[in-house]
DNA sequence: GTCCAGGTCGCGC
DNA sequence: GCGCGACATGGA
């Protein structure tokens, strides 16, 4: 077993903020290499730099529940150079989406009476990845099968090409587009029991990697919903229902989902469990604009 | 054994 | 542009 060494990294987050909140907001925190420690209320995480050092990141809140302080407990084996930990600290700012402005949707919440008013505590940060990559290939392993299967495929793909912490080889990254392709499709469909998304994944991996595309440029704020939308349709595996999806990681809050969730809940809450079309469905959140995934998501999880 | 999952693709019209 | 069957896999 390599020697370990420890390295404490803080962040302060703008008020306001709710770390629990933030990771747990929906069901990403549950995929591996991602685990919540619910006792010590830690997000722990298996992350490979840039350099090619795998390291273990313990991410909590310091102190109360309302405070803004982030701790990053890095647990390395070689060196951590500053570049590591400028990664490291940009990393968990993209997860935690801290460099984005909720207030505007707070405004909103403000004036739609109490129900929505703990909103303003700093609801709105959903839970990422660090790279789109893996939330696409997450995304399409949430199509078409239940979360069970998810869980269960999303481990298989780590198991087979992540790579292992030094300290603990048990405990393992999420792989790049480049550790999936450079594998041939045979292999890859060997190692791994994805039912037909194989395909799917293994073919994003070899488009990103030889160039054909280039999906961490649809974090580029400046792309319009509808051109994002289309360029996620673009993608083999990704329909109706993941493009909203990713739509929603992307930071794009503005379009509803259209899966059978968002129905089963509107039917229910507001239509006495009677369907309706999705167009009468998506009505219910009209008034909040360019946050209505948000609204929609308060209101689900609530 | 049989059904189906927070769907998507590719075809035919 | 819309309807419809096929699609891999494992868990209920």
């Amino acid at each position: 077993m390599a020697a370990l060494a420890k390295t404490f990294l803080t962040i302060t987050a703008e008020a306001p903020f709710d770390f629990e909140q933030t990771v747990t907001a929906h069901g990403w925190v549950a995929l591996l290499p991602n685990h919540w420690n619910n006792q010590s209320k830690c997000l722990e995480r298996i992350q490979q730099l840039t350099d090619g050092q795998v390291v273990q990141m313990t991410i909590s809140q310091a102190g109360s529940a309302d405070s803004t302080e982030i701790i990053v407990h890095v647990n390395h084996t070689k060196s951590l150079t500053t570049d590591g930990k400028e990664e490291i600290i940009k990393i968990v700012r993209h997860m935690l989406r801290l460099d984005e402005d909720f207030s505007a949707l707070y405004a909103i919440a403000g004036k739609k009476g109490a129900y929505y008013e703990p909103m303003m505590q700093g609801f709105g940060r959903l839970l990422r990845s660090p790279t789109v990559f893996e939330d696409l290939v997450k995304t399409i392993c949430t199509t078409n099968i239940q979360w069970g299967g998810t869980k269960r495929m999303i481990k298989e793909i780590i198991d087979a090409f992540g790579h292992p912490f030094a300290a603990d080889s048990r405990q393992k990254s999420f792989p790049s587009a480049w550790d999936i392709a450079q594998k041939d499709f045979k292999t890859f469909n060997a190692k791994t029991n994805l039912g037909y998304r194989t395909d799917y994944i293994h073919l994003l991996a070899c488009r990103i990697c030889n160039g054909e595309l280039d999906v961490e440029s649809f974090l580029n704020p400046a792309i319009k919903t509808a051109d994002l939308k289309k360029k996620l349709l673009a993608i083999k595996g990704i329909g109706n229902y993941a493009a909203a999806t990713m739509l929603m990681l992307l930071g794009h809050y503005d379009a509803l989902p259209v899966d059978s969730v968002f129905r089963e809940f509107v039917f229910k809450k507001y239509f006495k469990g009677k369907s309706v079309p999705q167009a009468r469905a998506e009505k219910i959140y009209k008034g909040w604009g360019k946050w209505k995934y948000l609204a929609y998501w308060y209101d689900m999880t609530r």
